[in-house]
DNA sequence: TAGGCCATCTGGTCCT
DNA sequence: AGGACCAGATGGCCTA
C-alpha cells in the first residue's frame, strides 16, 4: 500500500463533533524510539493503553513519520491532518474537519497503477479501515464517496484555511518540525530540510515502490529515495505503507528493494562495489532469507523438543508454546536426575541393607531386573574395581516414544553406562538381551501393594552383537482404566524399614528406569529382606512407574488433598491450587490441558499424571510456576 | 476486545 | 566482509 501525506499539520482545529479533550489524556507520546534511522514512533493513548492500530493511526504514521514527534513539542495541538492515498487508489484524510473534507476526491487517487490492488486481501487487515473516534484522531475516510470533487491541492488550501483561524500557521510548524527533527532524529547526515514541499521517502518495508505513488501529480518533485531521507522534517512527505503485514513474496521483493535503499544509504554498501540496487536488493533478500531459516531451525528444533517431552502428544493437546517447551523441558531434566539419584538411593537400600545384627559382608545377591543398575553414586564394594569412567550417565531420549495408542506415553529414557564390570562376588548378570514381562498379577496378591497396576517389562531386545552395555529400554505401560493416578499410592510391598543404608557396589551394568519415576513415594525404602523375588522387584519399580497415559478425565479429578499434601510444599500447593483454579477444572475448556512445567508438578508427576492438569494460562503464571520449581 | 503467541522484517553487534 | 545472533517492532491469528 502507498499513500500520499500532504499537509502534515498539527493545529487545535478540533472538530465540533468531537468533544475536545485534553490532549494530555488523549496523545500521550511515548518517549521517542529511534526506528529505522530517523523515525519515531508514538504510543496513542486514550485514557488507557490502547493498541495503536485501534487508535486509527496510520501505522506509517505511528513508525515512520517523524513530524508525529511535533505532539512532543505540541502537547496542545493534538489534531493531525493527513491526506494519503492508499494502495487502492482512494484518497483519506484525517484530523481534519470532517465537514470540510469528508467529501475527499478520489479523482487525484486514480491512476495507471491500479495493479496492485490484487495485493490486497479483502480479509487482510487494513489499518485505515479502523477508526476510532474516541482516540481523537479523526479519520475521515471518503474512500467509498465516489462523488466527492475536493481535490488534494483544495484540501491543503482549506487546511491552511483552518490553520489559521486557529491561529497557527504552517511556517511554524514546519520550523517546529524541523528543530524537532534536528534535535531527535537528525541522523548526522546531510539533513538539510529543504524547502522542497513534496517529498517522496520511499517506504522501507514494504510497499511496491516502483509505481505506488508515481502517478499521483503531487509526486512531481518526488525525489529518491536518498533524497527524501534527507529531508525528513518537511511537512509534505509521499510514503508508503507498512501497515499491510502481506507476507507475499512481492512484499518481500518490495521490501527488499527498499531496504537495499536503506543499506546503501546506511553506508554498509559504500565500498567500492557500488552494488546497485538490484544487488542490495539481493542483498536484503538474502538476509531476510537467512534469518527466516533461522527461525525456523529454531523451531524445528523446538518440535523436536516437544516430542520428547513428558505430555500429551495427542492431535487434542495443544500445542506447548516456546516457553512452555522450555520451561517443561527444563524442569523434565531436573526431575529425571532427581529421579536418578532417588533410584540410586532406593536401589542401595534395597540390596545393602542387612537386618539389624548382621553385617553386609557380602552384597545381596542382585536380582536379574536390577541386576543392570548401574550406580553412580555411593559407596562401592571394596571389591568393585574402580570405574574405568565415572563420567555421568548420558541421558538418552528415544526420539520417538514406543508405538501405542497412548499418545501421552512419555518417552523412554535410556542411560548409556559404560561397559559392565561385574564384582566377581555378583551372581551374573542376566544377559540384557532377555526380554522378561512380569505383571502385576504373576505376584501373589498378599504381596502386591495396591499400586500394583503397571506393567514393566523389557521392551527392547538388543540386536544380536550388541554389547551388554548398551542401552535397555524399559517401558511403562499403560495402568488399566479405572485406576486413578492417586490409587498407585506408594503403599510398600513390605513394610517400610527404618534401617540404615548400606551403601555396598553394584554391579556396573545399564540402568534401564522408566521415563518419569514420581519421587518422594513415602514407604519405599529399605524393605527388610535383602532379597526380593524378580517379581517382588518388577512390582517395587511398577510402584516408581508412574504410568502417564492417564485419561484426561484424571484431570477432572484433582488429585489435591490427597498426595499433594504430603509432597508439595506449602507454597507450591498454593501454586497448584491457583493453576487448578484457573483452568484444571475447567472442564469446558476447548483445549485441552498442557502441562505444568515447574518443577513440583514434575517431580510429583506420579500423583498428578503429568502433562494433564494444566491448560494455558498467562506468562506470569508460567513464570511464577518456575520461579516455584526452582525452589524445590 | 484484550492479551498471548507467533512469524517476519530489520538493524545492530559480535564473531570468524 | 559476511554470517550468526539478538532484540525491537509490527501485524495476524487465536482464545478467553
Amino acid at each position: 500500500m502507498s499513500f500520499l501525506l500532504t499537509n502534515f499539520i498539527a493545529g487545535l482545529s478540533w472538530s465540533q463533533d468531537c468533544e475536545p479533550v485534553a490532549p494530555s489524556d488523549k496523545l500521550q507520546p511515548r518517549k521517542p524510539v529511534m526506528y529505522r534511522d530517523v523515525y519515531t514512533q508514538l504510543h496513542w493513548r486514550a485514557g488507557k493503553p490502547k493498541p495503536l492500530k485501534e487508535a486509527g493511526a496510520p501505522a506509517e504514521l505511528r513508525t515512520r513519520h517523524p513530524l508525529f514527534a511535533s505532539l512532543e513539542h505540541f502537547p496542545l495541538s493534538p489534531v493531525v491532518v493527513l491526506w494519503w492515498t492508499d494502495m487502492s487508489g482512494q484518497s483519506k484524510v484525517e484530523g481534519c474537519d470532517p465537514h470540510s473534507t469528508s467529501a475527499f476526491s478520489q479523482e487525484s487517487t486514480t491512476g495507471p497503477h491500479h495493479h496492485h490492488h490484487h495485493r490486497h486481501n479483502n480479509n487482510a487487515y487494513h489499518p485505515y479501515q479502523q477508526r476510532d473516534i474516541s482516540s481523537q484522531m479523526y479519520n475521515i475516510s471518503s474512500s467509498n464517496n465516489h462523488n466527492s470533487n475536493i481535490s488534494p491541492s483544495a484540501l491543503r488550501e482549506q487546511l491552511a484555511e483552518n490553520l489559521e483561524r486557529h491561529g497557527l500557521s504552517g511556517l511554524e510548524m514546519e520550523g517546529a518540525n524541523d528543530r524537532l527533527n534536528r534535535r531527535h532524529y537528525h541522523t548526522g547526515s546531510d539533513n538539510d530540510f529543504s524547502d522542497d514541499k513534496l517529498i517522496s521517502v520511499d517506504d522501507f518495508d514494504d510497499s511496491d515502490d516502483e509505481g505506488g505513488m508515481e502517478d499521483d501529480k503531487n509526486n512531481n518533485e518526488n525525489e529518491d529515495i536518498n533524497g527524501s531521507m534527507d529531508a525528513i522534517g518537511d511537512r509534505i512527505i509521499t510514503t508508503t505503507s507498512a501497515a499491510t503485514a502481506n507476507r507475499s513474496s512481492s512484499r518481500i521483493s518490495s521490501s527488499s528493494s527498499s531496504s537495499s535503499a536503506k543499506l546503501r544509504r546506511k553506508g554498509l554498501m559504500a565500498s567500492a562495489k557500488a552494488l546497485d540496487e538490484a544487488e542490495l536488493q539481493a542483498l536484503r533478500l538474502k538476509i531476510n532469507s537467512r534469518e527466516r531459516k533461522r527461525m525456523h531451525d529454531l523451531n524445528s528444533a523446538l518440535d523436536g523438543l516437544r516430542e520428547v517431552m513428558p505430555y500429551a502428544h495427542g492431535p487434542s493437546v495443544r500445542k506447548l508454546s516456546k516457553i512452555a517447551t522450555l520451561l517443561l523441558a527444563k524442569n523434565y531434566i531436573l526431575m529425571l536426575n532427581s529421579s536418578l539419584e532417588e533410584m540410586k538411593k532406593l536401589v542401595g537400600d534395597i540390596y545393602h541393607s542387612q537386618p539389624p545384627g548382621s553385617s553386609p559382608r557380602h552384597p545381596a545377591p542382585l536380582p536379574p531386573h536390577l541386576a543392570s543398575l548401574h550406580l553412580q553414586s555411593g559407596r562401592r564394594h571394596p571389591a568393585e574395581p574402580p570405574h574405568p569412567s565415572p563420567q555421568a550417565p548420558q541421558l538418552q531420549h528415544n526420539p520417538k516414544p514406543p508405538s501405542n495408542p497412548h499418545h501421552n506415553q512419555p518417552p523412554s529414557v535410556q542411560l548409556q553406562a559404560p561397559p559392565p564390570q561385574m564384582p566377581p562376588v555378583l551372581p551374573p548378570v542376566q544377559p540384557p538381551d532377555t526380554v522378561s514381562e512380569v505383571k502385576s498379577d504373576n505376584i501373589p496378591a498378599s504381596n502386591r501393594p495396591s499400586s500394583f497396576s503397571s506393567v514393566i517389562h523389557r521392551t527392547e531386545t538388543p540386536p544380536s552383537g550388541t554389547p551388554p552395555a548398551m542401552c535397555q529400554t524399559t517401558s511403562v505401560s499403560p495402568a488399566p482404566s479405572g485406576s486413578p493416578a492417586h490409587t498407585r499410592e506408594a503403599t510398600p510391598p513390605h513394610p517400610p524399614a527404618s534401617l540404615a543404608p548400606h551403601h555396598v557396589p553394584l554391579p556396573l551394568a545399564p540402568l534401564s528406569v522408566p521415563a518419569l519415576l514420581p519421587l518422594h513415594l513415602p514407604g519405599l525404602r529399605a524393605p527388610p529382606m535383602p532379597q526380593l523375588t524378580p517379581q517382588e522387584l518388577t512390582a517395587l519399580a511398577s510402584a516408581y512407574a508412574t504410568p502417564l497415559t492417564q485419561k484426561p478425565e484424571a484431570v477432572g479429578d484433582p488429585p489435591l488433598p490427597l498426595q499433594a499434601s504430603q509432597f508439595h510444599p506449602s507454597h507450591h500447593q498454593h501454586h497448584h491450587a491457583t493453576i487448578f483454579s484457573a483452568s484444571h477444572h475447567d472442564r469446558n475448556s476447548r483445549w485441552p490441558p498442557v502441562p505444568c512445567p515447574c518443577a513440583q508438578c514434575l517431580l510429583t508427576s506420579g500423583q498428578f499424571p503429568l502433562g494433564l492438569h494444566l491448560g494455558r494460562y498467562p506468562h506470569s503464571l508460567l513464570t511464577a510456576a518456575s520461579h516455584l520449581g526452582r525452589k524445590v
